[in-house]
RNA sequence: GGCGCCUUAGCUCAGUUGGUUAGAGCAGCGGAAUCAUAAUCCGAAGGUCCCCUGUUCGAGUCAGGGAGGCGCCA
């Protein structure tokens, strides 16, 4: 057994995400957790929103709501989300909470011991209506590229160029319109991340197993030198900088700032561990801020700059490129169909931890550099993360999902898509009200799995969607139930039959199963979604192969007690299919589950395939009452169209 | 403008130190079957591997140049 610390990069607050903000971080990190739980692992999987930020800030200012309990109403609702969608966190964290700001000061204590932060003086704009510096989106004004003349102090939408609130002309507050705006010097903490770039540079060397993408991104951010960063910011909303590191650097006015919302976000992750362990009645001991439970994930026993999988030294390699194509070999090598291994855990000692992150692509800096440098630099034996995974962009019919545009599909309405509904019934049901099919977020998750944007950016289209889940949730897995146990129970009654013939054909079986667990297993551990997911595919079809094949409603004729036999192990398929499936269709595998006898949700072991098959005899079963994935119609689906507002030329359907 | 990733069948994607005839699923086509939700199973077909040049006995794979897409940075 091994102990696995999963997080998915936690969503800003502020108002609802789309679906390629879960495809791209939660859902997979889900996917993995429960695999790891199936396997009999040890797991904490952690998540939370990022509730810090000028946005939120103004936000709630504009709508007149305390900035807390407007990001307290934000958190409850995008929580109750992911539960629907089946997100099985540990704890869900706030980065708002107490923990968090405990922790993250701490951090920022021990960077300045550790001489690792610095104040510098610079000049910014300061509202004498406001009695404020405005700092970013605080600041509005004319953009000095475009003209256009509502550019944000950090960005203009209208040409989108990056700015500074000093570029614009004629800045005005954003809080009170006010003009009457001065450049005054005010303090701002400096984190000296350069003088960790031979750390960072040995750390990341080691770590030869990350994706391409992860490790390209971070490689190129050292090769480039590696900028020392602001950490404080001048609003109100955050974690304060702590008075005694203001009276540390003789900067009285840093204690009315806050650190940026970057530096405490990623020590959310964290927090939320911490969060949890306080839910259980735990508290920190010693002098930092962390509970038993969250320090044996957090700071296992255990040195980080060493801790990457040991890989085999591969033959020869003096240089550094051959060493690192063997490498690449060994862990293509692992994660190929054939391999029997896990690499990330080859044997887990129950002690030590694998910390797998998983985020969109433009988190990777944050979680290769800033927050490893943070975590380095607090000269404390801190978890580091062991490898990451990150993704790419999901598309709107090749289009961006845009929050600010309201292209695309909000994971609400995801939720509240009714597939069954006629023409006189709502396409979205009302919120809180009850889905018809209970299983209706396993949709979603096995279509967003099953074009998780793992290489390159992947596109949704309604077309798309309803073809993949008729295809293989309705026709191959549902119809398999649904035949098996109509058959047998025409048959045979509700019971699970013997097997007295077992024979060749059931050995074939076995074997092809045998094959194809071990092969998804592999791609599972190493977290090749589509490709673990095509393998449960084919393991669905061997159910469909094996009754196309042994036709028992032939048998039935002449040979009674083989046609028990026949539909008896194809009835043990089922919960089978039902337990490899769960990561993926967590609900629809309980239901699926429910029909047989099986209580065993653990993942079968090799060797044990067999026995799986064997089980269950002279059990009872049930019939699926209704169909367990209904499938969906061209209407729903140009009904969909319309409602999600899909591009009129896309129309090339199948 | 700099850098990174990407471009393979109608669609979505695999292609593991360069090595026979480039693979899979879906869609389409043909067949089998009729237990089942008209659901399934099998088969054949389908490709100028974005373009050009080079290295090599041999390039989807390596090098250089170009086009297009995405992203980060400036």
């Amino acid at each position: 057994m091994s102990r696995y610390l999963i997080t998915s990069a936690i969503p800003y607050v502020n108002g609802v995400k789309h679906l390629g903000n879960l495809v791209g971080s939660m859902l997979p990190a889900d996917v993995y957790a429960r695999f790891r739980r199936a396997q009999g692992h040890e797991v904490m999987y952690l998540c939370g929103t990022d509730d810090h930020g000028t946005p939120v800030e103004i936000a709630s200012q504009k709508e007149g709501t305390p900035t807390a309990e407007f990001v307290k109403h934000w958190h409850a609702f995008q929580a109750n989300i992911y539960k629907n969608f089946g997100l099985s966190f540990d704890h869900f964290g706030s980065s708002s909470n107490p923990q968090n700001h405990a922790l993250t000061q701490h951090l920022a204590r021990k960077l300045m011991e550790n001489n690792l932060l610095e104040v510098r003086t610079e000049e910014m704009l300061y509202s004498e209506a406001d009695k404020r510096f405005l700092p970013d989106r605080y600041v509005e004004g004319t953009c000095p590229h475009c003209a256009y003349d509502k550019a944000r102090g950090d960005q203009c939408e209208n040409c989108g160029r990056v700015l500074d609130p000093t570029d614009l002309l004629t800045p005005r507050s954003a809080i009170s319109g006010s003009t009457a705006l001065e450049l005054r010097k005010t303090s701002h903490l400096y984190f000296k991340q350069s003088q960790l770039v031979p750390t960072l540079q040995a750390w990341i060397d080691k770590q030869t197993h990350w994706p391409d993408m992860s490790r390209g991104i971070a490689k190129k951010w050292l090769q480039e030198g590696l900028q020392d960063r602001g950490i404080t910011r001048d609003i109100q909303w955050g974690v304060p900088v702590p008075k005694d590191i203001a009276d540390h650097f003789n900067a009285p006015d840093l204690a009315n700032k806050v650190f940026y919302v970057w530096f405490d976000a990623p020590i959310a992750y964290i927090a939320a561990a911490e969060e949890l362990a306080n839910l259980n009645g735990e508290t920190p001991q010693g002098d930092i801020p962390l509970s038993p439970t969250p320090k044996s994930w957090w700071m296992p026993d255990e040195p980080q700059l060493t801790s990457s999988p040991s890989e085999p030294s591969p033959s020869g390699g003096e240089n550094g490129i051959s060493q690192e194509r063997a490498a690449q070999r060994t862990s293509s090598y692992v994660s190929s169909a054939d391999s029997r291994k896990d690499i990330l855990h080859p044997e887990g000692d129950g002690t030590s931890v694998t910390y797998t992150q998983f985020m969109g692509k433009d988190n990777v800096y944050f979680h290769t550099m800033s927050f490893p440098a943070t975590l380095f630099g607090s000269g404390e034996n801190w978890k580091q993360v062991t490898t990451l995974k990150s993704f790419s962009w999901l598309t709107y019919y090749g289009g961006k999902f845009s929050t600010s545009q309201g292209v695309g599909i909000f994971t609400d309405a995801a939720l509240r898509l009714n597939p069954l509904s006629t023409e006189d019934s709502p396409l979205l049901l009302e919120e809180g009200a009850p889905h018809p099919l209970p299983n209706w977020a396993d949709y979603w998750r096995y279509y967003l799995m099953a074009r998780a944007p793992e290489n390159d950016d992947s596109a949704f289209t309604w077309e798309d969607f309803a073809q993949t889940v008729n295809k293989d949730l309705a026709n191959v897995l549902g119809n398999f139930i649904n035949r098996t146990l109509q058959l047998t129970h025409k048959n045979f009654g509700d019971t699970i039959p013997a097997q007295p013939t077992w024979g060749v054909a059931e050995e074939a079986l076995v074997g092809k199963l045998t094959t194809l667990i071990a092969s998804y297993t592999a791609h599972m551990g190493a977290m090749e979604f589509r490709k673990s997911q095509e393998k449960l595919r084919e393991i669905w079809t061997l159910g469909n192969e094996y009754l196309a094949e042994q036709e028992p409603w032939k048998v039935i004729k002449e040979d009674k007690e083989r046609a028990a036999t026949i539909l008896s192990v194809a009835i043990h398929l089922i919960p089978l299919f039902a337990r490899l499936a769960s990561p993926f269709i967590p609900e629809s595998s309980k239901l699926i589950a429910a029909l047989t006898s099986s209580e065993d949700k653990a993942l079968p072991k090799e060797g044990k395939i067999k026995e799986a098959l064997q089980n269950l005899q002279n059990k009872t079963f049930t019939l699926p009452t209704g169909v367990l994935f209904p499938q969906l119609s061209d209407d729903i689906i140009a009904r969909c169209k319309v409602e999600f507002k899909a591009p009129p030329d896309s129309a090339k359907s199948p």
